[in-house]
DNA sequence: CTTAGGG
DNA sequence: CCCTAAG
């Protein structure tokens, strides 16, 4: 059941909200599958600072960057230099130009014919050829006061200053230099065939916000309110948008509080279909008295989608429909060079859990309510930033999911989490790692794979040596109450490999250690299995006494005859 | 329904 | 992971 079907739209809304407001598709697809680059209601763009990002192209970074051409491919970065205000197209650095930046092709040859080639390159790319001879990249600030160096003109520079490691710690230490005063700045796109945004521009917060304004700002940009009353935190967040929480000190540390004690966990699901932003946009708000909601569509301009690669896009809509309230792009994870991708992002804090927040049941019961079993899940993106991504690729082919990676107990207890919401835990996640679900066919019942995680098997060894082995259902109930995907009959096959593992001799069994597994079982746990299969041995009635008695009694039997 | 065990 | 037999 597709509950969109059931649930009328909201007038207006899908319009409005993403026929409209959100950049034509195929555009979208060209000019926000970059890298930091964060549209605003206004057509303008902004740098997003998604440290993730960062990590999954660390590789690269540190690689030989001049030399890496996928890289150069993949990276776009709208980079703001605080001291010198550049910013930088693949590794061509644009100045600022009385908070007009330009990148003006026509200076560019002059400039530098191979760098000057390459930004031309990058933007045919970008703009699929729309931006030409004559397109002009202009680099604009909101807080022209904020802007350093904003009075002396810049042209381009030749010569890279900016090269990757540098911009990455800029990057990563954006935030925190950008300090509580200064916007972000933006960054427009004179050509307007390029963008087609509507303009619902809503000015960034200035450095007199009230505690109160901070707060909506807050609650505007990650949808929830939060407890923290510090002011340049508030501010640090509000600007630092994707920027992880854990990395910074001295922050009031409300949220490690709260965090529950379960262990972390993420997925991504893939949900295909046509009309699952609307779906899940209607039945979030019918199905919830919210004020807010976050929901996207995305573009999917080359029918591919690889584990790699995603990159997001989303936008609140309120409750009557008339977002969006605010946009965000985001990316994580890596991308090949022909296929990007736009998805939605509802984005937070992995320490700030939705906990008291209604998102999460809204999610996980749209998820519950729209998610297929048998599809294609990749867990990417391990990072704890993205929490929630929602796609609607225009193929109609795979769409994907991404709950948060843990979840708290209230939030948690709806029964439609479980049944959605994949958990994988943290602790294995890696940003090549990709978990397939068997495309369960009409028909087959086949169970959907899913990995073990360490977490799991150590839960698994915890209960074992607690309940006993063959106490399967018990175990389930104490330990995998939440893990509705784990059986007790899983729980002891697992057992049972874990025995085969460990070494342990067992009946119909050859003694080698198992090949290749897909998860590394630490010798720790391994010694584990094997003492608690001393103390209860696995098949509890020991058939195989029965068995040999059985066989030498029919042997000497045989014998007497 | 739960467990054991083979496929 | 599935299926089935056995308690």
């Amino acid at each position: 059941m597709d509950i969109g079907d059931n649930i009328a739209p909201i007038p207006g809304l899908m319009n409005k909200t993403f026929e409209g407001n959100l950049v034509n598709p195929v555009t979208a697809v060209k000019q926000l599958s970059y890298k930091f680059i964060q549209v605003k209601g206004d057509g303008s763009v902004i740098p997003v600072y998604e440290e993730d990002v960062i990590k999954s192209n660390s590789k690269n970074l540190s690689a030989d960057v001049q030399t890496d051409q996928t890289f150069v491919d993949d990276a776009m970065f709208f980079h703001m230099e605080e001291a010198d205000c550049f910013f930088a197209i693949g590794d061509v650095p644009c100045a600022i130009d009385n908070n007009v930046g330009k990148v003006d092709f026509n200076d560019l040859e002059t400039a530098n014919a191979h760098e000057g080639k390459q930004v031309q390159e990058y933007v045919d790319r970008t703009f699929g050829g729309a931006a030409d001879e004559g397109t002009t990249l202009l680099l604009t600030s909101d807080h022209q006061d904020n802007l350093p160096g904003s009075t002396s003109a810049r042209n381009l520079r030749p010569n890279s200053p900016l090269h990757y490691e540098s911009q990455r710690e800029d990057l990563s230490s954006k935030c925190e230099a950008q300090g509580l005063g200064n916007s972000l700045n933006t960054v427009k796109v004179s050509d307007s065939a390029v963008l087609e945004l509507a303009s619902d521009h809503k000015p960034m917060f200035r450095d007199d916000m009230s505690g109160r304004g901070l707060h909506d700002a807050f609650k505007s940009s990650f949808g929830q309110d939060t407890c923290v009353n510090d002011k340049e935190w508030l501010r640090h967040r509000i600007l630092c948008g994707l920027q992880n929480f854990t990395d910074k000190d001295g922050f009031p540390g409300h949220f490690e509080t709260e965090m529950p004690s379960q262990e972390s966990e993420d997925s991504m699901i893939l949900i295909p279909g046509n009309d699952l932003a609307k779906s899940v946009c209607c039945s979030l708000i019918n199905t919830h008295d919210t004020e807010k909601l976050v929901v996207g569509r995305s573009v999917h301009p080359e029918g591919q989608l690889t584990g790699d690669a995603v990159v997001a896009a989303f936008c609140e809509v309120d409750r009557a429909g008339s977002g969006p309230v605010t946009k965000n792009t985001a990316v994580c994870g890596k991308r090949s060079r022909h296929q990007r991708f736009i998805e939605e992002t509802l984005e937070t804090d992995d320490k700030c859990r939705w906990r008291g927040s209604e998102m999460l049941s809204m999610v996980n019961q749209v998820v519950a309510a729209v998610v297929p079993r048998g599809r294609r899940v990749q867990r990417v993106c391990p990072n704890k930033n993205i929490n929630f991504i929602m796609n609607d690729f225009g193929g109609g082919n795979k769409a994907r999911v991404r709950p948060v990676d843990s979840v708290s107990a209230e939030t948690s207890r709806s029964e439609s989490c479980d049944d959605a919401t994949y958990y994988a835990s943290l602790d294995e996640s890696s940003d090549d790692s990709i978990e397939t679900f068997n495309v369960r066919k009409n028909g087959s019942r086949r169970k959907n794979h899913r990995q073990w995680t360490l977490t799991e098997i150590t839960k698994l060894i915890d209960g074992v040596s607690k309940c006993g082995v063959g106490k399967w259902t018990d175990i389930k109930r104490l330990l995998f109450a939440n893990s509705t995907y784990r059986t007790s009959v899983d729980l002891k096959d697992k057992w049972r490999n874990l025995l085969r593992a460990s070494g342990v001799p067992m009946r119909s069994n050859k003694v080698k250690p198992q090949k290749n597994m897909n998860v590394p079982i630490p010798q720790s746990l391994l010694r584990r299995v094997k003492e608690l299969a001393n103390i209860h041995p696995y098949p509890r009635e020991r058939k195989l006494d029965a068995y040999e008695d059985e066989t030498s009694v029919s042997q000497s039997s045989k014998a007497s005859n």
